[in-house]
DNA sequence: TGAATTTCCAACCGTTCGGTACAATAATAC
DNA sequence: GTATTATTGTACCGAACGGTTGGAAATTCA
């Protein structure tokens, strides 16, 4: 059963879905969801309202597009530097610088849209709620898997409790993210950090 | 320069200030202060709309009013938990115990209206930004004063960093917050303020 | 070239928002 | 009792909200 594609007809779209995205993406992160208007958003989308209720559907279906994409992009790229880096000490240590680049990001609103915004509107949408449970199982589970698989080839000793050791890492990224949003310094939130890899990996 | 305190004139309120704010604290709670809408708030604190702007004169005010007096009741309760508490161990354990009820009383919205609520607003209200950036700074302060005068008394070793210290004890509460907020139970809360007192304190 | 299809734009829809005007009510001051 | 002061409930205000309509514009298919 090959799916046929038509070639597009009628008027092409005019805008990038993805671009436009990016620009609603930052809106949502400044302003929240409720904080954000639809003028908000089509203003910094170079868009119409109709466009968007074309593309989207919704102001919930743009948010919901949205947070896919901010997981895509900058919401993975902590996890990706962490999955990227052989040693389990330096992955943890990217894994957190990265996650503070992302919350400090000049340009950027402060914080992180899914822990900042996403959990808000997680309260009173179930779909948002299974969709940020997915999110979070999702990162939990990978890090325990790395620390698992790093134990099993010696990396890490025995005595070492992988699934508390991938608690904390996480744990970690939530003050992170809280401190960037209420206005720390990056180096405030690596002198966190270092205060975490020293207690997480104590040395001998 | 004696304040004379007239006798009160004119029809009496017909409700208690604190017993109607304690209403608005837990909405605005659950539904962040854009999600909370006049009706919301008149409905639940059992009052009608002219009734809430006499006493606090405006939507904002009233969060004020909201935040000073959930800082005063729940904020403060795990800091009152860990001041009272004279071994240096017990009073951290104490200070996360606290943190995790409050942050999932039954009956009450999940995680910490200053951490999931405040912090949003501070973004783009800066008397709000003031406010909690006075909070914030007096905690850490009191916390890292507390451990300093435990070292001087010879509770903590010397080559302990009681600032370092603070600053994990407070970023733990910032993830017990997010992680109740996110739906979390009490069992996996605790489990995750056990990890870190290991961390932070490891046996010798 | 003309029919079909899709997007784009201006204007508009009913609803809900935060906030108020006004008159009735309930207390004190004289 | 009468004047004064403040709170109460109803009803309403303009503005902003999320979302839609209808026709002009731009493209593909025939």
């Amino acid at each position: 059963m090959k799916k046929i594609e038509p070639r597009q007809r009628g008027r092409p779209r005019s805008f990038d879905r993805d671009q436009v995205l990016d620009s609603a993406i930052t809106v949502f992160w400044a302003k929240g969801y409720d904080g954000a208007s639809i003028d908000d958003l089509t203003r910094a989308m170079g868009i119409a309202r109709p466009s968007l209720y074309g593309a989207f559907g919704s102001k919930h279906g743009l948010f919901m597009a949205a947070i896919d994409r901010y997981a895509a992009t900058h919401g993975s790229r902590a996890f990706r530097a962490f999955q990227s880096e052989p040693d389990t000490r330096k992955a943890v240590a990217a894994f957190f610088e990265t996650s503070i680049l992302c919350t400090t990001l000049r340009g950027k609103p402060r914080g992180c849209l899914i822990a900042n915004v996403v959990t808000e509107t997680a309260q009173h949408d179930a779909s948002v709620r299974n969709k940020l449970a997915g999110m979070f199982a999702e990162t939990d589970a990978a890090i325990a898997n790395r620390f698992r698989a790093d134990q099993a080839q010696g990396h890490l000793t025995d005595d070492q409790d992988t699934e508390s050791m991938a608690r904390m890492v996480v744990s970690v990224t939530h003050s992170i993210a809280a401190r960037a949003r209420a206005g720390a310094s990056r180096k405030e939130l690596s002198d966190v950090a270092d205060d975490f890899m020293s207690a997480i990996f104590p040395p001998r």
